[in-house]
DNA sequence: TTATTATTAGTCAAAAATAGTCAAACTAAT
DNA sequence: ATTAGTTTGACTATTTTTGACTAATAATAA
């Protein structure tokens, strides 16, 4: 059944660069339960496989699949979120904005930005959190890093 | 529904600096309840997104929608941090970055960047706290703006 | 001028309409 | 037999829609 799934989402996929769905149409046309395609789309349509998923609930609600390039540097990016891990200091946290600056992988603009975000004073003020939830901004801010989106999509 | 009455107002907007609604004219125009067009307002057309809002009730009463003109990069950077003060939600402070990037003031990758640095789960998880933090990050990277030169985007 | 009524818009919370999570049960592959 | 992958459904979270009630202003009557 996932595999049906997939296949359907991925011949749309294969047309568009974005397919927006609507879960429980989808559940009903291959007759299985609406949480089933969040399975599908958990285990096929990884970031890692090049896609991105949004969605928004209540009234009118959607699923949407985005093809996504990944990029040449994400292994790089890859190594330096395993390296941060889920705690680091602001010091830390600089070097490795600096040093996707010095690979030229972020514009000077950009490190700049970052570089403000990891500041210690901007947090909680307890270190263990402060070092927990700037090692979470700076992941993620790496992780967005690692594919670009088709420039012709629908804008949210 | 709330989208397209929202596309209906953004239209109009298009033309004019402002439009002018009978709340009960646009409700039955679209027949829904007039309290969906407070809806709409509300989440719509807020200032983080760049919207004054003014209504008078009683007879010939209206609800008047206005773009918000700032002057230059510089303004609309520091009107932003002051619309942010010192505590946001994750969907203002979205929307805030957005129409930044919507005002050509920064770039999409810039956007990407600050949009998932503001998402709710990589916070502590108490309310409170997170948006005040989210608060002093997204103002710390709006005033670091201010000094950089403006970035040279080629086609975003 | 003051009080009353009519005409608007605003607020708030309940209900409805979505999607997400998680773990138990099931199935297939080794 | 064991393990990994899949299916299912109960429960949760988010967003929109609806309507009863409230508040403000204008128009009218006293």
């Amino acid at each position: 059944m996932t595999d049906i799934i997939e296949a359907y989402l991925k011949k749309v996929l294969n047309q568009k660069e974005q397919v927006e769905i609507r879960r429980s149409e989808i559940a009903e046309l291959f007759d299985c339960v609406p949480s089933q395609i969040n399975y599908v789309i958990n285990t096929r349509f990884t970031i890692q496989k090049g896609y991105l998923v949004e969605s928004k609930r209540g009234g009118g609600g959607y699923i949407r699949i985005i093809k996504v390039q990944v990029l040449d540097e994400s292994d790089m990016l890859n190594t330096m979120i395993e390296v941060i891990g889920n705690s680091i200091f602001e010091r830390d946290a600089k070097s490795v904005v600096q040093k996707l600056y010095d690979d030229k992988i972020i514009s000077k603009r950009e490190a700049k930005l970052m570089i403000v975000a990891m500041d210690k004073s901007l947090y909680t003020g307890d270190r263990v959190t402060d070092n927990r939830v700037r090692a979470n901004l700076l992941r993620s801010m790496l992780a967005n890093l690692r594919y670009e989106e088709p420039n012709n999509r629908k804008a949210d």
